[in-house]
RNA sequence: GGCGCGUUCGUCUAGUGGCUUAGGACGCUGCCCUCUCAAGGCAGAGAUCACCGGUUCGAAUCCGGUACGCGCUACCA
């Protein structure tokens, strides 16, 4: 095995949508096989069909697939270990528990939920384990034979033998050991035909060749469940590593209570795919120097399995806007220009059509202000229309009540100004500031007050650049004339 | 309750017996830069390494116990 290219596998749930925490399971799957020239399977888990959600395949692939986490096999990628949804492998399942049970090692139960319940209760009040009590296990091969063919609804128990340690090895953990005294026979096919988990789990990580199981910590107590039927079955245990779980703010397991979990949420808020796969990454795992950001190959490159941590990381969303912003700065101006075309489309300016040009002008003036794209027409709206309103009293109130006639000067020393580049705006600005003999700061607060409406952002001078001479002009001169009435 | 896993600044983490007055990052505060706001640079606050005991000349690092948190304990995954 050791020699082997690794095989591995997401195989989630089709719950609707792709977790964060399912991201991160997906993700070092994702990186364990590319580091080591291996493949990616995806195996879609849809054995309970009470929980069946329309489109959630189809929804989970885009998920993925928009993170960039292509797989090698998979739904639409069939390979020769396919179909990859369990539901269309039902017989597979049927067969091993059937053989089970011929080999003693598992059994055919006919106990009724409300048999169980009882049971359960009655073991608990004494304070024992509540597991199944192998009622049906003493069958005689008559009473079974009598119960199936008069139709009787059954499930097929994995025969767990008492006294026994059950021990293997995680790559995150180390080795870890139970007794199967505290193991219950484990349901391996329900009653409507259907696989649990555990059975159709180790049926198909077998026969699809995984080599190494890579999933959340929450199955680290069902993994002595899965060796015993390996065992049972004959068959290779793969190697096992088992992530440490996300978990919200309070340390309890990452919830849709206490915000967003779905991947598309995060989409839909304007996260770069970029950085979302950086920051999730990088919860429960680090290269060990002082690196933070990483692009896809970065990651890829330094990933390995064990440097990955033990306990549960908390989901900070500050941290993720952070590196959200950091992505962004990344990108090329290419990339930048096409992103803010696409968010225009949603923006309060859509359908507006804006050179590449104007742009390239409007990025690099928002881009260390903003950690969003989006950011840029909403924080820089009046880069793309006059300000609704200012308030001239602010005007009045920070500098004097002589700025009015300031403005006016200025607008008219700014018409005047023939095809003018960033530094004539500045240079007519220093000769009013001569002319009236008052300080820079007099003349250049309330103009940018003129010009935006609001106090913050980029160089005023890049400002009235970027929105033209004329409108510029016609600006300043309405503040000035608002101001001194 | 039982079983399992975990526990280093608010958060993500470095650290595998002496290099540690426990390092970095996010966030926070201040300074510099500056037409503002950011970005950037610099500085600072912030962790008696959950607790108790043991091993050792020496422990965040090894061992034992306790506490707390989380997970599992379904014909859910």
């Amino acid at each position: 095995m050791i020699n082997e290219t690794p095989r591995v596998r997401f195989a989630p749930s089709p719950t609707g949508y792709l977790h964060v925490g399912g991201l991160r399971t997906a993700l070092y799957n994702y990186l364990f096989a590319r580091k080591n020239n291996g493949t990616f399977i995806l195996r879609i888990e849809d054995t309970d069909r009470k929980r069946f959600v329309e489109g959630a395949v189809e929804n989970l692939i885009s998920s993925l697939e928009w993170c960039g986490l292509t797989y090698d096999e998979g739904p639409g990628k069939e390979g020769e270990h396919g179909p990859y949804l369990q539901s269309e492998r039902l017989p597979i399942y049927e067969d091993y528990a059937l053989h089970l049970v011929e080999q003693k090692k598992a059994y055919y139960c006919f106990c009724t939920a409300d048999r169980l319940d009882v049971m359960r209760k009655e073991i608990e009040k004494g304070g024992g384990q509540p597991k199944y009590d192998k009622h049906c296990f003493s069958l005689s091969t008559e009473e079974i034979k009598e119960k199936l063919d008069s139709g009787m609804p059954y499930v097929i128990r994995l025969n767990v033998e008492p006294g026994k340690t059950i021990a293997f090895d995680d790559m995150i953990r180390g080795r870890i050991e139970f007794s199967s005294d505290v193991i219950d026979d484990q349901v391996l096919l329900k009653s409507d035909g259907y696989p649990t988990y555990h059975l159709a789990n180790v049926v198909d990580d077998h026969l699809m060749n995984i080599t190494h199981v890579i999933r959340g910590e929450e199955w680290l107590s069902s993994t002595p469940k899965h060796v015993m039927l390996y065992n049972a079955l004959g068959w290779e245990i793969p190697a096992f590593a088992h992530l440490p779980l996300l978990l919200n703010p309070d340390r309890s397991k990452l919830s849709k209570r206490q915000g967003d979990v779905a991947v598309e949420d995060y989409r839909s808020k304007g996260f770069l795919k970029d950085a979302l796969v950086n920051f999730v990454a990088l919860l429960g795992w680090t290269a060990g120097d002082d690196k933070e950001f990483y692009n896809m190959n970065e990651l890829i490159d330094a990933f390995s399995l064990d440097r990955v941590n033990k306990a549960g990381a908390v989901f900070d969303l500050q941290k993720l806007h952070w590196l959200n912003a950091e992505h962004l700065r990344s990108k090329s101006m290419p990339e930048l220009t096409e992103l803010l075309k696409e968010s225009l489309l949603t923006s309060a300016f859509a359908g507006n059509h804006y050179s590449d040009d104007m742009l390239k002008q409007i990025i690099e003036a928002m881009l260390p202000r903003v950690s969003f794209i989006q950011e840029i027409w909403q924080n820089g709206a009046y880069l793309f229309a006059a300000p609704e309103s200012y308030d001239p009293a602010v005007i009045k109130k920070r500098w004097t009540d002589e700025s009015g006639k300031y403005l006016e000067v200025l607008a008219n020393h700014f018409e005047a100004l023939v095809s003018p580049a960033k530094e004539d705006y500045e240079l007519a600005l220093n000769k009013v500031s001569e002319e009236l003999q008052v300080q820079h700061a007099q003349l250049i607060h309330p103009l940018r007050l003129a010009v935006s409406g609001v106090g913050g952002g980029p160089g005023v001078y890049d400002i009235v650049v970027i929105i033209g001479q004329a409108e510029a002009v016609k600006r300043v001169r309405k503040a000035a004339q608002t101001i001194t009435k």
